[in-house]
DNA sequence: TGTATTCACCTTGTATACAAGCACCGTCTC
DNA sequence: GAGACGGTGCTTGTATACAAGGTGAATACA
């Protein structure tokens, strides 16, 4: 009776699944902005869904952090500040060397090729200015090398840190100034990776991500300046039709 | 109107946030122990409340990886293996490696005169078998470290960690061996604190964790022992009644 | 005119009813 | 007797109805 749980398990995708991906998908991308109110009944609406799934779906995203649960008020969309993004970005940066550290005695040739290969694909696309690619593979290149690491909670941890941080990334990386300053922060990481040298590791891994943090900063510093001149706030989402 | 949520929030405990704790709480110190299935009607029976805020307290524990979400089919406590331990406990040694370092320029005198007191309590308390305060203490310790590192995100990720492996910490300081090795291990990591030496303290967190792994994998395997002696395996939660 | 108060409306919180899926068990057939 | 088949009773998944709480505006009153 009681262990016949574990012989279940079907693929079949349920509403409050799906609709927690859309969700997660459209906040950690910025499609759903920093800061907006999201109300259950327009959800539910939009989604086709009764509010059961919608408020089970915000739960999870309440317990991951991306969004703020406010008691009897709803739900805002986690929305950091300069600091916060300068916390999330150093702990990010000791992840990350950690990850790269472990991964040195354990990463494969096919994952050392695979990171070359993305490097090589980053090089080619800059000129182009494909973005969307350009943000895949600043992410793929991050996660190969935590999964390098071998460890499961490192990994998640990793993934959750970085999802955090993809919306400004996105928002940033259109700049070909900074794209290539990410082409070359990897690139010496991976020549790190291959010296084997743990402290050239975490050397490399520091100057990445601290550059891409001074970038993000800088795009919300300019951002700032941009919305107050044109003296336009920040929209919430779901204006009370 | 959109923007009143953020005047409003009061302290007000919902009936999900209180499901939620109890569950919480519950299931990291073990007293749901790992495996247990989890159903929702027998739940909601024996909290008096409806299935719908014990739903939502899951969805919140399924989302922290502390049960285990089985479409169509319920919940599974977490149950760690042998390698999911190593693995947890390794990454808890690079965070709170990273933690420690990082309190060393910012912790205040305060915060180490507390490290000092509670060293002292547990030193005198070891001989009493208090066990709930020796755990107390062991979690405190840990956290005052880590909140001295001044990063929000490392804490919570701290924590997390911790919490994930609170059950068998509880179990096994039970032996007066272990928790006279626990109070040592930090006694020593104060010390490197107060050298303000990066590497001793690195090396401090290293070997108390790494003995705290030690004794945990010592103590499952005399209870698997036990347990097969006496042939009677995992009991399952809410026998169907 | 300023201030307190009531009330209507909109939000989330909770319970409950119903739908759907799956496992188990009995039965039926070969 | 072994295996296929279908019903039954459990479970979770979803929708909906209703309760409770709070804001803001209209109103009464000093």
């Amino acid at each position: 009776m009681s262990e016949s749980v574990t012989k279940r398990r079907r693929a079949g995708a349920s509403k409050t699944e799906w609709v927690y991906a859309d969700l997660r998908r459209k906040i950690i991308v910025g499609e759903i902005p920093s800061g907006a109110q999201l109300f259950e009944n327009p959800l539910a609406a939009q989604m086709q869904v009764s509010r059961t799934p919608i408020r089970e779906a915000l739960q999870k995203l309440a317990a991951e952090g991306l969004v703020q649960a406010i008691p009897r008020a709803g739900y805002l969309v986690e929305s950091l500040s300069e600091a916060d993004i300068r916390d999330l970005y150093a702990t990010r940066t000791a992840i990350e060397q950690v990850s790269a550290k472990w991964a040195l005695n354990r990463i494969t040739p096919r994952e050392i090729e695979l990171l070359e290969l993305n490097l090589e694909e980053t090089d080619s696309i800059i000129a182009t200015g494909k973005t969307q690619r350009m943000i895949d593979l600043d992410r793929e290149f991050h996660l190969t090398i935590c999964q390098a690491a071998r460890s499961k909670k490192l990994y998640q941890i990793s993934q959750l840190l970085s999802d955090h941080t993809l919306k400004f990334r996105i928002a940033c990386i259109h700049f070909p100034d900074v794209a290539i300053r990410a082409a070359a922060g990897h690139r010496s990481i991976l020549e790190a990776i291959r010296s084997g040298d743990p402290n050239l590791v975490g050397e490399a891994v520091e100057v990445h991500l601290e550059t891409a943090t001074a970038d993000i900063l800088d795009y919300i510093e300019r951002a700032r300046f941009e919305s107050l001149r044109q003296s336009d706030r920040l929209v919430p989402m779901n204006p009370p039709d």
